[in-house]
DNA sequence: GCATATACGCTACGACTCGTAGCGAAAGAG
DNA sequence: CTCTTTCGCTACGAGTCGTAGCGTATATGC
């Protein structure tokens, strides 16, 4: 994207032009949609040259990529003390995040494209996928020291549990904000919770 | 889509036309994702003239929608005599389907281009959505003859029931296959349906 | 101070796509 | 046979992506 490093000979960049882009990327993904946002209204809102953005960007898709990554590093995991508000801490957070129109098209499209890009899929994977894995994994751990779930038998059934548990928490989650079109209520989330909590110490148990 | 009935006056359409057309579509759609994928590209390959297509579908959208609606109405719901085998039955049958890469892109490009076209994700709705619902809809009806499921109380809880368990259901098999990318292992199916059965009855009770 | 090298804004352009229109020919219905 | 609709083909207008060329602005290295 950008020059690789360090400060070379002609004129610098204009340092405040990519965070006006990709704010006017953002802007623009959410009033007109993918297929609505073109590089020229990007250009205008951002008080730039169209050559401008082709200069930082190779392509229209990288560009909202990067618009959207930018905005996707803000999941945490809270540590709040019970099982039951961790889950629902971080299922509101996620669904708060879905319900921004311009992430949910960008990261569909996202997806989209990694079915057929194999390094895309797996930098989703690194990037995006791993990192929220590791809020379950966290989210394990605390509950245990709690001793609101059982210990691991072994390390292989904690790790099937981990991947059961989250496909099925963003699965679902996404499947609702994104699919159903249905929002996450507080009511919503409690009752999915609940849904989630009964069979999670059998699951541990294998 | 197709005129509303019966024999008209002039010449009738090819009736073979309209599934190569349809599955040109799909090929092209899984090689080429969304954007890649153009109107004289799928005249071409179900080798038919373009206006043929637009005689028979008012757009790209529509045409994709079709194409995608036609694959999904393979899924069925078995009755198989218990809750449990019913559930693993269509789980099976769905990543079944999730498996082939074709369907994979032309699914997501499919939800990714809708989230950014209101009236698409509409059709989508009605055309995909609804008509998959059915099957929990008679798979509870079926467990509730059975016994093994309490009657609705009502009409509200009811859908509400048929909606959590359908987004939860579809949701996770849909994450697991198309997001983390693993595979839908007969273990990781029974583990699945013990995870959903544990609640399943309260759930009715509302 | 001066040459060098890059970034910038602007305009224009080629290539491509969607969706439409018009044509002659084909193929069934009555 | 007549009428109606579909078919393939070609051409077109509108719009977009991404690039090229130009003159100008702003930094570094000597």
């Amino acid at each position: 994207m950008t020059p690789p490093s360090g400060p070379r000979k002609g004129r610098p960049r204009n340092a405040d032009a990519d965070g006006a882009i990709l704010a006017a990327t953002r802007e623009a993904l959410a009033e007109l949609g993918w297929g609505g946002l073109t590089m020229g209204d990007v250009a205008a809102r951002a008080g730039v040259a169209k050559t401008t953005l082709y200069r930082r960007w190779p392509s229209k898709n990288e560009l909202v990529v990067a618009a959207v990554a930018e905005q996707l590093d803000e999941l945490e995991m809270a540590d709040l003390g019970s099982l039951r508000a961790d889950i629902e801490a971080v299922v509101a957070q996620f669904a708060a995040l879905l319900s921004a129109p311009e992430t949910q098209a960008a990261l569909l499209a996202l997806f989209a494209e990694a079915t057929r890009d194999p390094l895309l899929r797996r930098r989703v994977r690194e990037s995006i996928i791993e990192p929220q894995k590791r809020l379950v994994i966290a989210g394990r751990a605390a509950a245990q020291t709690r001793g609101e779930l059982p210990m691991d038998a072994c390390e292989e059934t904690a790790s099937a549990a981990v991947d059961i548990i989250f496909d099925t928490v963003a699965g679902t989650v996404v499947h609702r904000m994104l699919v159903s079109g249905e929002p996450a209520t507080a009511e919503w989330i409690s009752a999915f919770t609940t849904l989630l909590l009964a069979p999670l110490t059998e699951l541990a148990v294998g």
